[in-house]
Parts: structure tokens; C-alpha cells; sequence
DNA sequence: CTCTTGATTTGACTGAATCAAGAAAGCGAG
DNA sequence: CTCGCTTTCTTGATTCAGTCAAATCAAGAG
């Protein structure tokens, strides 16, 4: 599995480097996180890195293919290994937590609009908006605001 | 028309000002808007208006249902006053533009999750990206680089 | 008309991300 | 193995969207 990131990094036209290899490694542990939590964790494998690099890696990443980014609204872009098979994503309000759901239809656009409006299009992205378990828990126990953060546009 | 909005903030529990109107006449002329662009028009009726002030009337629209906030990725935030109907958008890759898509099922959540891994979805928030029939064109004609920004992960 | 409460202004501030210039490292050719 | 070109990383400044807080101002109930 190590020597596969090294490989992949060729075959994307990439040098092989430190800060590439740190990121894969965090983002081969942490299915979706945020730039800014990479570096930290990047940073106990190659304490040298610096926040810009992981940003230049992320893009060099995303860019050929290796890697996808995500935007919840309301939070910074995430970033996932997991390419090529258009899933789609759950958001918990609550905390943040995000799952990973797999696209029922096989290929992208897995969805088509019923009225295009002469647009083109090559992808549907999906977002499902609820509450993790944990956080229904944490509601339903009424100790309102245990959870930090994310609370506004709880529909319930 | 006019004074539906005095009835509607009213009826919201809000106060009726100048800067609330202002914003809702800006929002019922363009359909999808971010804060600045808002904040510049409603100039031209509201000279004064300051761009926090701007913020606060979306926050409380937003807040008492009165408008939508969107966050498509990579862009700021827009806002719409078509809410209630659990519509959908599509976005152009080329140029920002926005359109409409009505939702097929009738109620939100619209979709549900093949797995939905212990989360309660309420919503699902569905985004169609591609090219809107102009950029279509301006891709053709290799004029590449006409439409200024957005350029970049375009799949075709 | 007056008073209370809610809204707006003003101005500072955060967090996420980009840009630019110089230093460093990857890796192919010799 | 070494050279040297090119890509990538570092350092530091900068943008952009949005929030926060204190003070002023106005809506509208009484």
C-alpha cells in the first residue's frame, strides 16, 4: 500500500516527494478532512511541512485525479481518496460528521435534471442533510448545545 | 406585490425597515445573488445601506423562512426567495449561472439514502453541475478562455 | 408622544484560501 | 555519481467572505 501512493504519483505525472506522501497518509486515515487538520497531522510524519505546501499538494492531488474535494456548505472544503465512483455524502447538523453513501446508479451524472435548461451537464452531487446517531441522542436527552458548533437549521 | 413583503416580515414577527425592503426588492429581481451583489443594488434604492447591515436582513430572512441561502463550492453564498418547494439547482462550470430545477418528488427530503448509517436526513440537497448553453458555445468556438473565471475541473 | 426593544451602523477581527518570490529538492541526462 | 533543469516547497503578504461587539438609531406598542 505504501509504494502504491508512489506509483499512483507517477502515473499522475507528479514527483514523488515528502509533503505528497505525508498528505496521502493522512488522508489513507481520515476519510474526509479539512485542510487545516491535515497539516496538523501531516506535520507528526514531517514536522517541516507548512500549511501551504498541504495546500499546493491538495490541489496538485485534486487536480490529477487523485483525490476529491468536498464543500459542505458552511464549513472548509474536505478532502477524500475515495474518486472514480461518484458517492455521495451524508452531513450531520449537528457535529459535522461525515458518511459516506453509495450512488445507487452506476455512472456520473447519476441523476439528470427533468428540465436542463439547455445546460450540459456531467454531474449531480448529492448532499444529505440530518442528524447522526450520536447527535439524536444528544437531542432527545435535551442537554441542548452538548454537541459543539454547527447548530442553526435544525428543521425538527 | 409591494406590500406583501411589509404583511410577510410582519407576519414573520419582524420589524418592516428601509433595508429589509430594499434587499427583498433586489432578491425579487435576481433570482440567485450573493451579499455584495445585494448590498450594491439595494444602494441604488438605499444609499446608505452598509454591507453588515446586508447580512443581518439575510440572516433574519433566511432565519424566519423568508429566503434560501445556497453555497454552491468554490463560489459565496446566494440567496433566493423561493423557498418552501424543495427545488434544486444547476450550475454552470463556465460562468456561475444559475438555474432552477424543480424538484420531481414532491416533499424534502426528496431523496433518500441507500444506507443512511443511523443518520435522519431531512433534506437532500442536490446540485446539477455543467455548462450553461452559452458556455457551451464559447467552448466550441476554442475562443478558450472568453467566459473570465471558474475555469477548472471541467470533466469533458 | 414616549419608551422599550429590535435593527442598523461602524469598525475591528477571524478563518479559509490564494498569490508571489526565492530556496530547495526531484529526477533524467550525461 | 554529478549536473542542471524543472517542479515543488517555504516564507510572508494579501484577498475575500463573513462574523462579532459596542454604540446609535428607529419601529411601533402603549
Amino acid at each position: 500500500m505504501e509504494t502504491t501512493w508512489e506509483q499512483q504519483l507517477r502515473t499522475a505525472g507528479l514527483r514523488v516527494t515528502r509533503p505528497r506522501l505525508s498528505v496521502l497518509g493522512v488522508l489513507a486515515e481520515h476519510p474526509h478532512v479539512d485542510a487545516d487538520t491535515i497539516a496538523t497531522a501531516a506535520r507528526t510524519v514531517h514536522p517541516s511541512i507548512s500549511p501551504q505546501a498541504v495546500y499546493g499538494v491538495l490541489k496538485a492531488l485534486v487536480g490529477s485525479g487523485l483525490a476529491r474535494r468536498i464543500e459542505p456548505a458552511g464549513g472548509p472544503a474536505l478532502y477524500e481518496l475515495r474518486v472514480g465512483d461518484n458517492h455521495h455524502h451524508l452531513v450531520c447538523r449537528g457535529c459535522g460528521l461525515i458518511a459516506d453513501v453509495d450512488c445507487v446508479v452506476g455512472q456520473a451524472p447519476c441523476l439528470q435534471p427533468s428540465d436542463a435548461a439547455g445546460f450540459a451537464v456531467d454531474e449531480a452531487e448529492v448532499v444529505f442533510w440530518g442528524l447522526c446517531a450520536d447527535c439524536q441522542v444528544a437531542r432527545r436527552t435535551h442537554v441542548h448545545g452538548t454537541n459543539s458548533a454547527f447548530e442553526e437549521g435544525v428543521i425538527a
